[in-house]
DNA sequence: TTTTTTCTAAGGGTTTTCCATGAGAAGAAA
DNA sequence: TTTCTTCTCATGGAAAACCCTTAGAAAAAA
């Protein structure tokens, strides 16, 4: 193969120094890949970018400093359409997982992966197409948890649930919103009517389930 | 010093072939480390510290396979008890951590551990201290979380709990579990009582703060 | 066997929530 | 501009929750 001749320009991003020295002791048996630097950030990884151009980078997703691995991926493949970005992560949810191949991964690797894995990888990705670990395809296409779908609210609505689930009353809630309690009150019958529950403490125990009840409407 | 000349045993027992490789790298550097051997599960670590003595055993939590960490890190120090053990993790929950030392564990590192960070441990915990990160050290000895202290309920608060959860009414409640309504009215001001709180919807919300509605008394 | 805790139940009143529907105004989207 | 969505407010009645105290019986603990 052609493509064998020239050696794979590679970068790595990762906060563990042991995981870095490990991740370059694996590489130095891959004949043809050739690691250009080592960040322990993201933005040091992309100041280094602007000045030489990469074919791979592994990045990892939790990173110290301002911006994660997925920030890191968007910008990276924004500014460097060449350049291919291959999530290297212990992170197992289909929600970042999605997260990081929408933000232009072209692969995603567990930690655990072989250097057969890094090797099948690299030659893959540069191929133009998508790498990932067993274990991350079963869960990216595994069948959806059966869709615990969260109902669609307005912003007003976030608010009344949020103060609700402190505990105050429908009055309590009017008077710090400087709205009627029948206004009140509308939101109160609409917010269980659309998460179909019977009562308030149904519907806050529902919005906790899903993860709507962080510090939703405090700001207005 | 005497210690130097002669060099110490270290086991590995981590899944992470890449981390291993790291380990192994940066091991090499110190010099009175020697690596006897790398495993991948626990299991496998016990065996052969059957048949070697470790000085280190380098511990991951992790593990495949039907033990964790912190079973393994209990037999080796039972088995052996010149063999000292270092976790090696990025587990920082308060919990996990004090069950490791607990188990018999002589040190914790994060996996970010730094070349020093690993020599420094090992000269020290062959000293018979206790090594730990850090971070591991403000975790462990931050002051305790304010205790969250969850009121002491009857079995039937925890089950009128429990429906008032799954939405019930307190005359539904009381035909379920045949008893008259104002009983369970009783109840229910108890509750309100015990936690604190000015209504259902917070009791439910602080009571599943405190992991208190898991299946309570469903059974009776 | 006392003492304590828990479960049971009641009275009687106040407050709050829930139901269901209609409707005007303002802003955003088509 | 027209349509859609959201926010607003209202009515009026039914149901449920909350308040607080008292109290007997049974079970558990001391």
């Amino acid at each position: 193969m052609l493509q064998n001749r020239k050696s794979y320009n590679i970068v790595l991003v990762e906060d563990h120094s042991i995981f870095i020295e490990g991740l370059l002791s694996v590489l130095k048996k891959i004949e043809n890949a050739k690691v250009l630097g080592a960040f322990v950030s993201g933005e040091e990884a992309l100041a280094f970018l602007q000045t030489q151009n990469a074919d791979i980078v592994f990045l990892d997703i939790s990173l110290p400093g301002g911006k994660s691995g997925i920030e890191i991926c968007n910008e990276i493949s924004r500014l460097h359409r060449k350049t291919k970005v291959i999530a290297l992560s212990n992170h197992t949810e289909r929600e970042t997982i999605s997260e990081m191949l929408n933000n232009g991964a072209s692969g995603y690797l567990l930690k655990n992966a072989s250097v057969n894995d890094l090797e099948n990888a690299i030659e893959q990705v540069m191929q133009g197409q998508c790498v990932m670990s067993e274990e991350i395809r079963n869960i990216l296409f595994s069948p959806q948890a059966p869709a615990p779908r969260a109902p669609r609210l307005t912003a007003r609505e976030k608010e009344i649930l949020y103060w609700i689930g402190e505990g105050l009353t429908t009055t309590a809630i009017a008077n710090k919103l400087f709205i009627s309690v029948q206004t009140v009150e509308s939101h109160r019958y609409n917010l269980l009517q659309k998460f179909d529950v019977p009562n308030a403490v149904v519907l806050v125990k529902k919005a906790i389930e899903l993860g709507m009840m962080k510090e939703v409407g405090k700001g207005r």
